[in-house]
DNA sequence: AGCGATAGTTACACCATATAACCAAGGTAA
DNA sequence: TTACCTTGGTTATATGGTGTAACTATCGCT
């Protein structure tokens, strides 16, 4: 192996050159397009050759940036959680008291969720056929739950419950919504949402 | 139209000769392997024609049966709706103090979703794309939530806050769980489940 | 200036849905 | 009982998807 004569100028780690800049450029507009199918048409109606279509090049050409549409849906994936995580632990961070904390990360979550429904039951609806998340993605599950789990950190012995009850009722009421199953009922998901999260919080000491 | 002749001696509501009991079987028989193959593959995994191979005939014979994909879908989800609202309204039959019955209704759903984890997500998971649920669909998902308000009917100014609550708190349980989202979580989900249905409970008078 | 890696192409194998046209058989009625 | 015709099955085909192989052109880099 010569990797030594190229890892003498360049650090390995960071290949940048005009090419690799083209080849991320590609990358992120596919990824743009998949995004737009995956609104409209759902996790089964991504397709790589309407996305080369669209993009004006032939479906296998795509095969040089993706593996396989798997390894495209993964990377959607990964961005996803990517997305959420930060959001999620800027919503925490901002400070405040624990339950001005909680009721901040509830309200990203859903603002999240409403704004992108796919996304987000493209990480907590029903999870894909053969599909294991790479672990990557439960690191990351593991960031967006942790804040939470830090708001309930004064009490150890009640933690963990604390925590999945708050989960639990936020994905409860948001996934219902996101899917379409409040539609025609005659309430305003906004109010109940906070209503919800509000008496979660006087309940869980 | 020659109707009269046929409408004559059946009253043509009643379809039964050996012909239409065949079909029904051969129905039947189809949706029997749809099933499994939902439960291996998942939605997007569901094939005619794989289907038709395990049944020894050729693809299109079957659309003799079902006029496409999606209809065989339909049927599927009509066919899960109608076990889980018989199942629901058994256990609210069953009578008893309204938080008794609403305790049968949480368990027998968890339950069922535990043992049909496809199907339950078929139902409350990730809506599929471009299909519209037809109107028997929105009627049973009326009558498995019916039980619910009813258990709730003592105060009308609350019965549908409370029943979405109640609602809302089951679903973001048994779906995060049948999802996969618990695994490797060091709790038990029935304990939890059950401790959140009672709290639910003791919460909403 | 020229080498070589890389992005794109076409061609193909395979699988899926769905329709059309055709054939065989079984139920039904005279 | 026989003749009809409805119905279930077939093959052939159009369409559209994933993914691989082989080839070509071009662009970056030395």
């Amino acid at each position: 192996m010569d990797e030594t004569r190229t890892a003498r100028r360049q650090p390995v780690n960071a290949p940048t050159g005009p090419r690799e800049r083209y080849r991320q450029q590609i990358r992120a507009e596919v990824q743009e397009h998949a995004w737009n199918q995956l609104a409209e048409a759902g996790v089964s109606g991504l397709s790589l050759k309407a996305i080369a279509k669209q993009m004006g090049v032939t479906a296998p050409a795509l095969y040089r940036y993706f593996a396989s549409r798997d390894d495209l849906l993964t990377e959607l994936i990964l961005a996803a959680y990517r997305d959420l995580a930060h959001r999620v632990e800027a919503a925490a961070g901002a400070g405040g008291a624990p339950h001005d904390r909680l009721t901040a990360i509830g309200t990203v979550i859903r603002e999240w969720a409403r704004a992108n429904p796919h996304r987000y039951l493209l990480l907590y609806g029903t999870p894909v056929p053969g599909y294991t998340a790479p672990a990557e993605a439960t690191d990351l599950a593991r960031r967006i739950f942790a804040p939470v789990q830090d708001a309930f950190s004064h009490d150890p012995d009640e933690t963990l419950r604390r925590s999945l009850t708050f989960w639990t009722r936020v994905h409860g009421v948001i996934s219902l919504e996101v899917a379409g199953h409040f539609t025609g009922m005659p309430f305003d998901p906004a109010r109940f949402f906070a209503a919800e999260v509000r008496s979660t919080l006087t309940d869980l000491p």
